[in-house]
RNA sequence: GGGCGGAUAGCUCAGUCGGGAGGGAGAGCGCUGCCCUUACAAGGCAGAGGUCACAGGUUCGAUCCCUGUUCCGCCUACCA
């Protein structure tokens, strides 16, 4: 029969294309409901469908596919649930950015049309990434791909609210807040980052009221907010302070007098002065301080973090100063208010001071504490049995070390604000009934106003409604028709919306169709394992365990792998701005998907970033042309006859591979279970190149050749069924390459997709054929050596002498003769090294090893003979070092017999080989020319 | 401030816990030399290159176990 024969390099780009259609079309990638193998299941991150596909992505999604793949060639019943996020803010803010070069605002638009835009938006672009996915090779169930905006799950989102607020879990109320002044929305703790910046600590006097010669320091790192102050705190126990306490000063450029308080959880006393400034409206530590004391909140930043001249008048700012900062914002502000403290003489002094800033992690501006009313979960109580789960093993994470970050995070836990002032995304299932709300529900500038703001705004200037913490919402899985209190059937829905994250918290399940109780929720749930980045461990996968438990009593996954992140090769962050990016689809463009996976998987260590480098990627494409050619070096042989012949049959060089073969198979099994990527990347590799390629293939030549030989028959049956394994064992890893080549070679069955993964099993090993190959690798290396070193051409014939100090060894090399000539290509004398030639024969020795070479021709005796010393004196060193050893009564009494016996082997050896050397030298000086 | 991780060849990293043993230090890439030998120059063969961060301790023996130090990352935190 002829084979198909293969062009001569791999050419990636049309093999993934049609392969892949090939897949979708037979429906390979689909789960079963009605099958009664053990369910597989991944649930993907959902990536943001505003994104497309980064070099993180392709290592997150590598890796699923490279366990799921792996799973269903195991006869798993797998699923890989995809979908989409709906990125409230991202999206929202793509879409404003449309509107805003269309010389048009969501304002104008109106909430209902500019939410059809986005839909819209999603219509259109919204699909990138899914694509970008498919080209990875990602073997998702697609007919499945759900998105957190999809009716069903916006059920699930509406159900969970519901339930959580009967049980009290969820709550409104006016807090302080993480306020976006950019994206005018509220933002959950976690949203913000915090990053160190140089800054300044402003000393400024605050006048005694009843002593205005003497004056109180405070320290300060935002003296604008001094304007908002309602308290200066000292600590009680301070005797520098104390008999303060109870009286007032006078706040600076204010007509205010404010108390001063004793306090000992906000002042610490070493720090600064000792004395604090209270400013309940504008941060989270004096907004408690201030509930202890009682203090009021006086508001004087608008939503977008300017000093606002409403709240500068009711806090009794003065004249003058209004009228330097209102509308400003803080950073232009600050200068202007450390300016007119100089002025009067009331700045003491500013000094350097670094400070965490926090920014939003969409928009990277400052946030604001932002006095608000909003929706928040009391997590507590959700987190307790999330860190249960996790003590006692029922969620694993992989690697383990993140477990106790997990775990603190999780017991140090604050609530959770949901509530988002934004359109996209899931509104809040809470209305309000006109009547009964009459004085809650205030028209005002913008949504997510403060109350003291909204309040004190004129009636014309409030366009959109604000709800105040009073309002009594009523909570409920559709809109209410008739008000329980009043009976009227005027209402209200909150305008807020949820943040995506309480969306993507339900993944596990509402992807499932909870709360439905599907089929597919019975068979499929909880999941298998997670994969995931260590960034939103957070944000994501503890709000899964929490709202999973909750919810169907169940953990939503079993294992939870958490991957590096990616970086440059030089170890910094990929970002657009450093233009250090690495674009997969270029990636793949140029070197083919498989090489991309392959260089991802190879890295993947557990607990270490991931510095990308493209000559990795350029070294794993080089991977895949050696299988290339492989393939086509198996192909061109494998005419004729392959009978099956019981492998304790065949040749040592076809036991010898089996047995490494089989030994490979376990690895990279251990190695998956274990979610070690990397090792099983490199057993691959490694096996395939430089045993496979290297050895067996030069090995299997002879017989190849000689086509009519029975042994032909036996070796084209091995080279058949170790490459066809071979394939299957490597296609989770290379799906593309591997189909393709598998459907080259002979095979049954219609995919190497839906082929059973291979497991080790005990009669492919074969000890004795492993033994002999480390002899023969042994004495043909040292024959390529001495070539070298001899400067022979690869193809010249030469004659060889060989022998072994141990008698195995010397069997084996008898026994292996033709295979050792083919390799060294020469003519192999196995006798005594006593009855070698005693001239012209340069004598290498390893191992115990003996080979001696025919020298002929130009030699250069000096480098032959520098490599002969060195061996000899590397040698003796040794050997003395053993011999100290085993002349050390200490070790010789203590340590085990074994390691005592190994080391008198290998002194016995050493002499030996140091017996030749010097035979081997003393002839070389010999065969010199005579100097001078 | 707290917690965690890392330091092994020029570069990137395995190896140490537990089926790679506490006893002779590995890989990939790069580098050097030779070779276009009919699977593969995206290749073959050979080679050079390491005080396993530093200082102590345990041990007959430490890259590995223990303690401390230095440097580098990351996470986390209300030091105004």
């Amino acid at each position: 029969m002829a084979l198909r024969q293969l062009e001569k390099t791999y050419e990636p780009k049309q093999v993934e294309e049609r392969w892949y259609r090939f897949w979708i079309d037979q429906g390979y990638f689909r789960a079963s409901t009605d099958r009664s193998e053990t369910p597989y299941t991944i649930v993907i991150p959902p990536p943001n469908i505003t994104g497309s596909l980064h070099v993180g992505h392709a290592l997150n999604n590598s890796l699923q596919d490279i366990l799921i793949r792996w799973r269903r060639m195991q006869g798993r019943n797998t699923l890989w649930m995809p979908g989409t996020d709906h990125a409230g803010i991202a999206t929202q803010n793509v879409v404003e950015r449309q509107l805003m070069s269309e010389g048009s605002t969501r304002e104008a638009l109106g909430r209902d049309a500019f939410i059809k835009r986005v839909w819209d938006w999603k219509a259109q672009s919204g699909g990138t990434i899914i694509q970008q996915l498919k080209r990875l090779g990602a073997s998702c169930d697609w007919d499945r791909l759900r998105f957190t905006m999809d009716e069903g799950l916006s059920k699930a989102v509406r159900e969970v609210f519901v339930r959580l607020h009967e049980e009290g879990l969820i709550y409104r109320g006016e807090r302080l807040i993480n306020w976006c002044p950019r994206c005018l929305t509220a933002l959950s703790d976690i949203e913000v980052e915090h990053e160190d910046q140089p800054g300044k600590l402003y000393h400024i006097r605050y006048p005694l009221a009843d002593d205005p010669a003497t004056f109180l320091v405070v320290a300060t790192t935002r003296p604008e907010t001094l304007l908002g102050d309602t308290a200066v705190a000292v600590h009680p126990e301070d005797p520098r302070h104390a008999a303060l306490i109870g009286k007032s000063v006078r706040l600076p450029l204010t007509g205010r007098e404010i108390p001063i308080v004793g306090d000992s959880i906000l002042v610490d006393r070493e720090f600064g002065t000792g004395a604090v400034k209270i400013t309940p409206a504008h941060d989270f530590n004096d907004f408690e301080a201030g509930e202890r004391h009682r203090l009021p909140r006086l508001t004087i930043l608008d939503h977008q973090a300017r000093l606002d001249p409403v709240g500068l008048r009711a806090a009794l700012v003065d004249r003058e100063i209004i009228e330097a900062v209102e509308l400003l914002r803080v950073n232009q502000a600050r200068p202007k208010i450390e300016q007119k403290l100089q002025e009067r003489g009331l700045l003491v002094k500013v000094e350097a001071h670094k400070m965490a800033l926090g920014k939003c992690y969409r928009c990277k501006t400052v946030v604001e504490p932002y006095l608000s009313p909003q929706w928040f979960v009391k997590i507590k109580p959700l987190a307790e049995p999330a860190i249960k789960a996790v003590e006692d093993g029922r969620v694993r994470l992989i690697p383990e070390a993140w477990t106790n970050n997990y775990l603190g995070w999780m017991r140090d836990i604050k609530d959770w604000c949901i509530s988002r002032q934004i359109w996209w995304g899931h509104q809040i299932p809470a209305w309000y009934c006109r009547s009964c709300n009459v004085d809650a529900i205030l028209e005002t500038a913008h949504e997510g106003m403060a109350t003291t703001e909204a309040q004190a705004l004129p009636k014309a200037s409030r366009k959109r409604i604000t709800i105040l913490s009073n309002a009594a919402p009523l909570v409920s899985r559709t809109a209410p028709t008739r008000c329980p209190a009043c009976g009227g059937n005027d209402f209200f829905q909150d305008p807020d919306v949820l943040d995506t994250w309480f969306s993507s918290a339900l993944w596990p399940f509402s992807t499932l169709g909870w709360p439905e109780q599907t089929p597919e929720l019975k068979t499929f749930y909880p999941t298998s394992t997670l994969v995931t980045g260590l960034d939103i461990l957070f944000f994501w996968v503890a709000r899964m365990i929490m709202m999973g438990l909750k919810f169907t009593g169940e953990v939503p996954f079993r294992d939870v792998y958490i991957h590096a992140l990616v970086r440059d090769a030089e170890g910094q962050k990929m970002s657009k701005s450093k233009g250090n990016v690495i674009d997969p689809l270029s990636v793949m463009d140029r070197y083919g998907t498989d090489a991309l996976r392959f260089t991802l998987a190879s890295m993947a260590s557990p607990g270490r970033d991931i510095k990308l480098a493209e000559e990795r990627i350029e070294g794993y494409r080089n991977f895949a042309n050696k299988i290339w050619n492989a393939a086509r070096f198996i192909l061109m042989h494998l005419d004729g006859p392959r009978d099956p012949v019981p492998l304790k049959e065949r040749s040592f060089a076809d036991r010898w591979i089996m047995s490494r073969l089989n030994h490979t198979i376990g690895a990279v099994n251990t190695s998956l279970e274990q979610y070690r990527f990397d090792q099983a990347a490199s057993q691959l590799y490694q096996f395939i190149w430089h045993e496979y390629c290297d050895w067996y293939l030069e090995l299997a030549k002879p017989s190849l050749q000689d086509k009519e030989s029975s042994e032909a028959n036996r070796t084209r049956r091995t080279l058949l069924e170790s490459f066809e394994t071979l394939l299957r064992l490597l296609h989770p890893f290379m799906p593309f390459i591997s189909e393709e080549i598998w459907q080259t070679v002979p095979h049954e069955g219609d995919s190497i997709v839906t082929q059973p993964y291979p497991s080790p099993t005990p009669d492919r090993e074969s000890k004795d054929a492993e033994a002999s190959f480390a002899t023969l690798e042994q004495f043909v290396t040292t024959v390529r050596t001495g070539r070298a070193l001899l400067n022979y051409q690869p193809g010249k014939k030469i004659t060889l002498y060989g022998a072994a100090v141990r008698e195995d060894h010397f069997a084996s090399l008898q026994q292996l003769r033709p295979s050792i000539e083919h390799l060294s290509r020469g003519t192999v004398h196995l006798t005594a090294i006593e009855t070698w030639p005693t001239d012209k024969v340069l004598r290498l020795v390893t191992e115990g090893i003996s080979t001696g070479l025919a020298v002929e021709g130009e030699v250069d005796f000096e480098s032959l003979l520098q490599k002969i010393q060195k061996q000899h004196k590397d040698n003796q060193q040794e050997t003395k070092r053993l011999e100290g050893k085993l002349g050390n009564v200490e070790f010789t009494s203590k340590a085990p017999p074994e390691v005592i016996q190994e080391h008198r082997d290998r002194v016995r050896t050493l002499q030996q080989e140091s017996r030749l050397l010097d035979s081997s030298e003393r002839q070389l000086r010999t065969m010199m020319p005579a100097k001078d």
